[in-house]
DNA sequence: AAGTGGTCTAGACCACTTC
DNA sequence: AAGTGGTCTAGACCACTTG
């Protein structure tokens, strides 16, 4: 069994997620494909039992190990192994780096319009009421690789102290620093799409090619929705790989 | 606040996980939105905060609540709304008869074949080695809805006592009772697809269409792929939701 | 029979939010 | 200050899997 570091005290649950993670990535516990018993657990990382089946908890709910009684803690290497997950959220910067590219911005276009019935309706506002809209060409190794609009209510905005310069980085960070709202939770409606010429000229890809389309609407800890966004995602650069359980 | 029953002694954890659920689904705290305090719960159910925080922590894995200290737990109603969730397994005809349509099956075609090198490299076997194919439409409403063709290996069967009658009801069931073994997790590829000449006939849609393809690997307890599943879904039948979560 | 994770209790104290 | 969920302990017993 590979060494387990003892912990010093400050968040013990903390540490000995970060731990564990970082033992898990690195195969630490690959010969056996299990993790120790939580008693050994417990009693290496100097905590009790209860804690560390609050860390095992968190792995388990994100799919990093599946725990059966009379069995083990076992480990899902090929879960671990998934670079970019559907199910979880990233910044697209992030995600664009997470798949080995180099991340790059291509345009930011942000402009002020009206609600139109479909935006309303989605962000629970109404017609009419104005909307900011940002559209966003993101690169990967420079080519073309997510078209997204974003759709914020102006309502929203409790600090109207803010340029259009405060709309380029992602929005997540404008809706915390001037709407002291966070996105919490997001609901991600899939679809396939046939390229349009627009979409094709922006994309720079043959019209009539199948892409896949998010529809994403972000919800605060109040359950508003706070942020719409459509992505079109260029063909061959994702994988788009979803962790499905039986609940 | 809403009445909350008391609990008899049987296992009380699993209990109160079905009675809070049902309650959220009823919408019994739809006018604070939230939970009752956990100390509360436990009072009002019997059970020890423990327990309830046991309970919480399985609805909030499902995306169903949020808990925030010093503001409560609070309800996802727009996840708890969402009757389709892509990040959660379910039978093709569950899924069809929750989606409001009357679920048949189509056809189910099995087969023998040998592993060509895609289905060696995914299924972690030879390539040669013989193979189970089944192909299989779902219908929804008698439409074609699903056209799905699964793919395990000949040499996971303990118990070589079954007919092709046996391959007809949901593959998951012949993986239990013939090879001992259940797909406790699976990775899902998206992608889009352009509807060639024999999906479209087979789907009753236009050549061209644009549809969704999900490439499917199921995984037991060991970690080894047991089934691998190409799926085709014609368009305008189901949503595909995702819920997407920061960890 | 031995070893594993699952359930459960009773309590203490901490960190964050709201008033 | 009061109320919320979060962390943590120390222990008991149960249910399942394996030899």
């Amino acid at each position: 069994m590979p060494h387990i570091p003892k912990l010093d005290n400050e968040q013990l649950s903390s540490k000995a997620h970060k731990i564990l993670l970082a033992m898990l990535r690195e195969g630490a516990f690959d010969q056996s494909g299990k993790l120790p018993p939580e008693e050994i657990l417990a009693q290496k990382l100097g905590i009790s039992r209860s804690v560390v089946r609050d860390v095992l908890a968190a792995f388990e709910s994100e799919g990093f190990i599946t725990r059966r009684r009379g069995i083990g803690t076992i480990i899902n290497k090929h879960v671990l192994k998934v670079t970019s997950r559907l199910d979880l959220e990233k910044e697209f910067l992030e995600e664009v780096a997470d798949c080995g590219y180099t991340p790059s911005v291509g345009f930011v276009t942000p402009s002020v319009i009206k609600a139109d019935e479909e935006a309303a309706e989605r962000l629970e506002i109404p017609v009419g009421e104005e909307l900011i809209v940002v559209e966003r060409l993101i690169l990967a190794n420079g080519q073309p690789a997510i078209y997204c609009i974003d759709h914020l209510s102006s309502s929203l905005i409790i600090d109207n102290n803010y340029s259009l310069n405060d709309l380029k980085p992602p929005i997540f960070s404008f809706l915390e620093q001037y709407c002291h709202c966070s996105v919490q939770m997001d609901l991600t409606k899939i679809a396939p799409y046939l390229t349009d010429d627009h979409l094709a000229e922006i994309l720079n890809i043959s019209q009539g090619t199948p892409i896949l389309y998010l529809d994403e609407l972000g919800y605060d800890i109040h359950q508003k929705p706070v942020l719409w966004s459509k992505e079109y995602y260029a063909p061959g650069i994702f994988e788009f790989t979803v962790l499905r359980r039986k609940i």
